[in-house]
DNA sequence: CGACTGACTCGAT
DNA sequence: TATCGAGCCAGTC
């Protein structure tokens, strides 16, 4: 059973992402208020009743790789104007988002 | 109750 | 950034 405040934490979090910027699992969990709950984030987002309400296509791991067969995931990333790499791999360089600080 | 799994992370190479 | 190994958490079998 996972927590509520976790959940509503996650969500708040993945809302929280501008359009054209990611967000790691970790840094989600961490906003939500478990810094070690990378991938109960994951499920959580797997298992989201609000699906396409809630853009967790802006959440990927921290290596900017996306989840494997979700091929929905780099179109909807694509569509913000997010381009990822041949091997799939989001640029976190320029996209990674810092909740702290808005980004230039 | 113990073992396996996963939309993960970190440190080292 | 890529790859390897070890760690962590909750769910499922």
């Amino acid at each position: 059973m996972l927590d509520s405040d976790f959940i509503e934490g996650v969500y708040v979090a993945v809302a929280a992402i501008p359009k054209g910027r990611v967000l790691t699992y970790g840094d989600v969990a961490r906003l939500a208020g478990g810094p070690n709950y990378a991938r109960m984030a994951g499920r959580i987002l797997h298992e989201n009743p609000l699906g396409r309400s809630l853009p967790c296509h802006r959440v990927v791991n921290s290596l900017g790789r996306l989840c494997p067969g979700w091929t929905e995931q780099a179109v909807l990333l694509k569509n913000e104007g997010v381009v990822l790499k041949a091997n799939g791999c989001v640029d976190l360089k320029r996209y990674h988002w810092n909740y702290n600080e808005a980004q230039p």
